[in-house]
DNA sequence: TGTTGGATGTTATACTATATCAATTGTGCT
DNA sequence: AGCACAATTGATATAGTATAACATCCAACA
């Protein structure tokens, strides 16, 4: 991501979370710019180090992940769970509305690919769960499939 | 899972072992009936913890995570990365080839099914994604999707 | 100006996972 | 039987990930 689209996208941000009633720090700000450049996934501690690396004044883990928690919370930052790591979202200023969000994960070399156009048949695919009776909150739901 | 459905897993798992060139030892088996028997995702180390509540000769989650990768091998248990979790086939015995497995989870409750009839929709996906130059490793693919 | 709530600092600790080497067990072979 | 070899498990240490709890700082607002 090249200078231009990062202030375009932290612009974004900040209208983002000014919207969800959020404050855009200066740390915050920080830490989705490392993330931005890094154009990959990144766990807590690598953005740790990374912060600490190119950054004046330090900064510690529990508040990257509190800032991690932050961010995702206005949807700026993915949660990867199962990489343990945490990546910006491909798509911030595409006017994404971010009701599902989709992910492809390669575990052998551990490249991870967002997927922009989130497909209409798995769209389907949790219109039809939504409707199976064994799950109480349809809402909050992740689908893993993988082939191996 | 009651004692006649176990009892019959348990010998298709042995078959399956010997299949594979793999031993089914007295502790892989009592670590498969334990999976089994709890019918939901289990920690490592919460499973090591059950392990020694009910078996009379004790276990180390070194042991348990070793046994665990094996079982994982030989298709007898899938590993929940996202959870930190693992959990028995829930068709084992079905003769599932396993060339693609499908969960879902609920993120607030952490409810987890894994499903059987492995939608033809995602079958469909994962062969478009094979096409993609990005990925060097399709088959080892991950398709990670979520609503909220 | 005081105070109040959000954000961050700081320390401690829980939880998850792997590395490494030693001991044991089983299996085939002579 | 006795030996050699490989697979399995034991045992300890340590890396890596994540959260709890309390203190401090700071900006917005009455």
């Amino acid at each position: 991501m090249n200078q231009q689209q990062l202030k375009k996208t932290i612009r974004f941000a900040n209208i983002k979370c000014a919207t969800a009633g959020g404050k855009f720090t200066e740390k915050r700000q920080q830490v989705l710019e490392i993330l931005l450049k890094a154009n990959k996934p990144l766990s807590a501690y690598e953005l740790t180090e990374q912060f600490n690396k190119v950054m004046s004044v330090p900064i510690l883990a529990m508040s990257v992940y509190r800032i991690l928690d932050f961010l995702e919370s206005v949807s700026l930052v993915h949660r990867l769970k199962s990489e343990n790591k945490f990546m910006a979202c491909t798509h911030v200023n595409d006017g994404c509305s971010h009701q599902l969000s989709m992910f492809l994960i390669c575990s052998k070399c551990n490249k991870v690919i967002e997927m922009s156009d989130v497909d209409d048949k798995i769209k389907a695919l949790f219109a039809q769960v939504h409707i199976l009776p064994s799950f109480d909150h349809p809402m909050a739901l992740t689908l893993i499939a993988y082939s191996h």
